[in-house]
DNA sequence: GTTCGGGGTAT
DNA sequence: ATACCC
DNA sequence: GAAC
């Protein structure tokens, strides 16, 4: 059932979708042609709709499990969904009522939309990996958009927020008003000696009026009103040529001027140089050669966060004292480095020093991942019934329990390897909630210890309602999911996939580039237009892609270490990420960096103006990535590094960290990301605030949860002191993976 | 019907 | 403001 | 997709 109607929107999608890069690739493209683009080709002939938005979905994919790694085979997600949502939203656009915000974008990104914009299914499906924290990447994102009908008739009833809806908070908080953009440029005056005409010819809505302000930095024009000399008529929030003809006085649109839609406002200031008006997708709906319209959405979204249930109360187990915390803090360096790893860090050190080989003794699984250790159960509070309200307080948070990651043992393994693959092949959806559902489900799963069987079992766990106890009613009874083998049946996602798998790549920009008609990286570096990190993607996809082994994590540490005692031998630093928590593997290297009683602005001018200079010299780190290039803020460097004698990159995370932030800064940067969500989800709750820097209590929220006060500092500097006030039982690295 | 973490950088 | 990332 |  469901399936077979997912197929079908599946498959309109990408006829559509098809259909657009036909339209829009008039050009020679090329020399490529893979199967791929044969079939498309073959199939959109057809027929031709379009319509000015693509599809576009949203978010992003499972995070760092990249594509590549377990092989993506699966699912097509694009897209989705919501042809109808999308046409039927049409309706209420109204003309002349600029609506607020949506604009009308083209394709891509429009901003809009949020969240819940999608509709029930929809298709995509993803593969699977499993790994625990791959979800990562869609966070928040919005999508794209599509019809800006769609979009303003969602946001109107959004509410607050007002614009866009992301949901980051923060987001909102800009309000772009008052921000102005920095003066053109140099030499990018690509628009300039153009004249613009908007329709509707308003700056009313923030993003037309972020858009037109933007023209105009890059040498465009705009007039207020319709004047001689106008080169462009750009159409927003989605009108189609009668709507938009309703703006004009004479109730036409004029001729002379060419008539594009917002889209291609959009794509001269990404490629910034002026593009050819005459793609589809740059037309106005309902103007020649277009007609129809389709849509779609997605969201994107990003990871969820975890709970469970549990009680606990508070308790903290052992108190330190600041001395105590700071030998601690001093200690735990050592010992995350050092000690804990000691064997590996010493012997990489060693390595290091001698010549870097890396024979060593990889070993250590030890910790967690090992499946003997875990040992189960334990728990610390009882977990169930407690006191109905302590047990109503912090139910559902799975920072309250431990996970280790199940070790071996659970009976419900094949379940979770499944719901996994789900959770995956939304993510690729742009659905980043329902992500988080199917993770969390997966997150109780793995704490049961009994095999869920039937519906009526499963819906007792908490975090797993009647969709997924009826999921997994199917995949214990016949050993899988319909819905899961349609997804991964499909190859038309594995090129999206591909595309997210690419460093910096997210699901707008992946979609994009397939509406372009690009199938392979060979396409996209060659034709796409590409940032800088991006195309450093490419270049180095296989070496992104590939999981770090926990021996060579120590290794680049070490290294990293050798030249941080070089320049301050009293600095410090403890290796963070999967690392700390016991993975064998891990996607990238993250290392915290700090010193006693020092500041920010210390370390940062130690690390920037020495460490960072000679490790670059040395050929040990290869690029940065992200950097901040005001010297007086920014808190971290995140690029790439390789051993001596290896040519593959690793990406590697340095943290900035003042000494009186570590035990914030230790949990943020030890993860891992659910469980720091399931963490400050807890913190808010309690009116208070967690971040990298400390926890914070009287924090005032407005509406929305938009933070009003910053709060009081309770404790930054002590990991354990912060887990105590927020009434959490202490949780090793180890136990940090809901 | 609302909420689902909080923040950084690059463009 | 958006996109992508931690 | 689930909890409230
Ligand atoms: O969306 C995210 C991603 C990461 N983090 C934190 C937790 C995480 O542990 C740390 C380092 O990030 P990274 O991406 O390196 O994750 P990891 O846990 O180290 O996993 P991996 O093995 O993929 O590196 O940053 C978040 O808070 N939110
Ligand atoms: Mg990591």
């Amino acid at each position: 059932m469901v399936s077979t109607q997912e197929k079908i929107e599946k498959d309109k999608f990408f006829r559509d979708l098809y259909l657009l890069d036909s339209l829009d690739d008039d050009s020679p493209e090329s020399e490529v042609e893979t199967p791929i683009r044969l079939a498309a080709k073959a199939k959109r002939q057809p027929d031709q709709t379009l319509d000015a938005v693509q599809h576009e979905r949203a978010k992003q994919i499972t995070t760092r499990g990249k594509v590549g790694e377990r092989r993506p085979e699966t699912v097509p997600s694009t897209v989705s969904a919501v042809d109808h949502t999308l046409k039927k939203a049409k309706v209420p656009l109204p003309v002349d009522a600029p609506k607020k915000k949506a604009l009308p974008e083209k394709r891509k990104r429009a901003p809009s939309t949020d969240r819940e914009l999608r509709r029930r299914d929809s298709e995509p499906a993803l593969t699977a990996k499993s790994a625990p924290s791959r979800a990562r990447r869609l966070k928040t994102s919005p999508s794209i958009v599509v019809d800006s009908a769609v979009q303003t008739t969602k946001r109107s009833s959004e509410k607050r927020k007002h614009v866009t809806d992301l949901s980051n908070i923060k987001q909102r908080k800009h309000q772009l008003g008052s921000k102005k953009l920095p003066p053109v440029p140099i030499g990018e005056q690509m628009l300039k000696g153009l004249l613009f005409y908007f329709v509707p010819n308003n700056d009313i809505c923030q993003a037309r009026r972020f858009r037109i302000h933007k023209a105009i930095q890059y040498g465009a024009a705009w007039a207020n009103e319709w004047c001689n000399g106008i080169t462009h008529i750009i159409v927003c929030d989605n009108l189609d040529v009668h709507e938009a003809s309703k703006e004009f006085a004479c109730k036409e649109i004029p001729r002379g001027p060419t008539l594009v839609n917002v889209n291609w406002l959009i794509e001269c200031f990404s490629r910034r140089a002026v593009c050819d008006t005459h793609w589809n997708r740059f037309q106005v709906s309902g103007s020649e050669a277009l007609k129809e319209t389709n849509k779609e959405q997605q969201q994107h979204q990003s990871k969820p966060l975890i709970e469970h249930e549990d009680s606990i109360d508070k308790h903290a187990v052992d108190e330190e004292t600041p001395e105590g915390l700071e030998a601690n803090a001093a200690e735990c360096a050592l010992l995350d480095a050092e000690t804990e790893s000691e064997d590996e860090l010493d012997n990489a050190i060693r390595d290091v020093r001698s010549l870097g080989s890396l024979s060593i003794d990889p070993s250590f699984d030890d910790g967690a991942k090992s499946p003997g250790d875990e040992p189960p159960v334990d728990q610390e509070p009882a977990p169930f019934h407690g006191d109905g309200k302590a047990r109503k307080e912090n139910a559902g948070f799975m920072c309250m329990e431990k996970h280790d990651g199940g070790k071996g043992d659970n009976p419900n393994e094949q379940t979770i390897v499944k719901l996994l693959k789900m959770a995956d092949y939304y993510s690729a959806t742009g659905d980043q909630w329902r992500t988080r559902a199917y993770r969390q489900a997966v997150a109780a799963l793995r704490k049961e210890r009994r095999l869920i069987r039937t519906k009526q079992e499963a819906l007792t766990v908490r975090g797993i309602g009647d969709r997924l106890a009826e999921k997994i009613q199917e995949i214990v009874s016949i050993g899988k999911l319909q819905r899961l083998d349609n997804a991964e049946a499909d190859p038309r996602d594995k090129i999206l996939r591909l595309f997210m798998g690419i460093y910096h790549v997210g699901f707008p920009t992946a979609s994009r580039w397939i509406a372009e008609g690009h199938r392979t990286l060979e396409d996209l570096y060659q034709k796409a237009d590409l940032n800088r990190n991006q195309r450093i993607g490419i270049e180095h996809y296989e070496d992104f892609q590939q999981r770090i082994p926990r021996a060579e994590v120590a290794q680049h540490a070490a290294i990293v270490k050798k030249a941080l005692r070089a320049a301050d031998t009293e600095a410090q630093m403890i290796i963070g990420g999967s690392y700390r928590r016991g993975s064998a593997d891990c996607g990238d290297i993250d290392i915290l960096i700090f010193k006693k009683d020092a500041g920010l602005d210390q370390i940062r001018a130690l690390m920037m103006e020495t460490v960072i200079p000679e490790l670059t010299a040395q050929g040990f780190l290869k690029v940065a990535l992200a950097t901040t290039h005001h010297q007086d803020s920014g808190s971290k460097w995140h690029g790439a590094s390789a051993l001596p004698g290896s040519k593959t990159w690793r990406r590697l995370d340095l943290l900035f960290v003042p000494w009186a932030e570590l035990g914030a800064a230790l949990i943020y940067f030890t993860g891992n990301d659910y469980f720091n969500r399931s963490l400050r989800l807890h913190a808010s709750r309690k009116q208070m605030r967690l971040n990298q820097h400390g926890l914070y209590a009287d924090v005032m929220r407005g509406q929305g949860r938009e933070r009003i006060t910053q709060g009081r500092l309770l404790e930054g500097h002590d990991e354990k002191r912060i887990f105590e006030i927020l009434g959490v039982t202490y949780r090793p690295p180890e136990h940090r993976n809901p």
